[in-house]
DNA sequence: CCGCGTCGGATTGTCGACAATCGCCGTGCG
DNA sequence: CGCACGGCGATTGTCGACAATCCGACGCGG
């Protein structure tokens, strides 16, 4: 059964069990932390003292720091240190126009590429979702992955392994990291299986502009989503630039 | 007199200038020298070898080295080593695809958000541009980095952090790669040229939507020219997978 | 009482050396 | 003669230690 297993999770799992060398396996075990909110937003990331935790030298350590910097997951400074990146509403919002233009491009490459097979693959992750959603309705923990999971495929169908690094490396994990932090999206999760299927259904008729355009009209609508709430939080809490609720 | 540097070289000189840590200079160095065709593409980048040619050791070596896997202009594979990345007729249609659907979106933005005087500043640019290639017409040296000016402006108006740092940080330094091997704009300048004005133009009438649709379009005139190279290539050396002339 | 300079501890950046792995080349066998 | 196997050199990955830099506390002067 691999359906009860996101594709996040298995990519995840790849990485970690493809760890040829100890600076891989600690950027994998780092990310994943860092996603799951182990490591919270704004963490120092003091080098001995992770060398020490995981049992290796500062060497391989470093490495996994410098990847996790390229990722955009933590953030460092010169002879400062690193520390897990600081989330806000507005690179959340930057993060959403990047994804808009690429995944638009994404989902038309892969109208004009992918093979019918792909897209009989599509809609049953679609069916897998709805049966999901009929079971435990409302905001499931499913969610969480499996709208990733969508575009993940998406991306993979465009045969364009620049744009698919740039979503499936980069800014995915982003995504994942907001997601864990702050969950923007209530409600919006039958709509955006509606959206999905729709998506599908333009690429089926080969129709690359629409699918495009609706692709983009779906992130764009998420995206309002959490403009949406920063404006709620800003009337609410006077002038709060941050949106660390925590400590 | 800053028009007579182009704003690429600027950037390069401030990173040169900034690197407050070896490894930074060594990533800047690197990088320019891959760039320059000093490091031919695929040529394999031995660590004790550059680390002696360079004065310096294999610990920030390995760190620039990663720096530079990060943007794409090399390619590294664990206990095999880095080679300098390796050109091809698809890559490059891969990246034009990127950049039509990340430039599209950062001039978007940019019409939305940026200043009458950063409109004025971009006709300013272009006055110039038209003035050089009035002296030196064809295909100057000029344009190589010209042309990019003006994305990079457009890039940076767009305040967006995120796509900004994608353009100027990753995909443009493999443009300016592929510029300085494979110079497939032959008797564009002039045609881009008006291009670019009628993208500032839509965007002094703050058409987001023109804008972004013309700066597309540019984009992939360009890319339709090096698919057209490629088929030409295609035609005439039977079945050439590569575009590596030399050796 | 507050601001500024200085000092000390801690952290990061860099270095050289050791161990693990890969590619090549010669050899032997089918 | 072709191919698989094994040894060997070279290269990469990892480690611990040293030096440079930054952050915080303390003391001093205004």
């Amino acid at each position: 059964m691999e359906a009860s297993r996101t594709l996040a999770e298995v990519l995840e799992r790849d990485a970690r069990a493809a760890a040829v060398t100890v600076a891989e396996r600690l950027f994998a075990e780092l990310r994943d932390a860092i996603v799951r909110g182990d490591l919270a937003p704004g963490d120092k990331l003091v080098e001995p003292e992770l060398a020490r935790q995981f049992g290796v030298s500062r060497g391989p350590l470093r490495e996994a720091l410098q990847r996790l910097e390229a990722r955009r997951l933590v953030e460092r400074a010169p002879h400062v240190g690193a520390r897990v990146a600081a989330l806000s509403f507005e690179r959340l919002i930057d993060l959403y126009h990047a994804r808009e233009a690429v995944e638009g491009m994404a989902c038309r490459l892969a109208t004009e590429r992918c093979s019918e097979g792909e897209l009989d693959a599509l809609e049953a992750l679609l069916d897998a979702h709805a049966a999901l959603e009929d079971v435990r309705d409302g905001t499931g923990y499913f969610q969480k992955e499996g709208d990733l999971d969508f575009h993940y495929r998406i991306a993979r169908a465009s045969r364009n392994a620049l744009v698919t690094q740039l979503l499936c490396d980069d800014l995915y994990q982003l995504m994942r990291l907001y997601r864990y932090k702050f969950s923007a999206y209530r409600g919006r999760t039958p709509r955006a299986l509606a959206e999905h299927r729709a998506i599908v259904a333009a690429m089926r008729e080969r129709d690359a502009d629409f699918a495009e355009l609706l692709m983009r009209r779906h992130i764009a609508g998420a995206r309002r989503n959490v403009e949406a709430a920063r404006r709620r939080q800003r009337k609410a809490a006077g002038t709060e630039p941050s949106m660390h609720q925590e400590e």
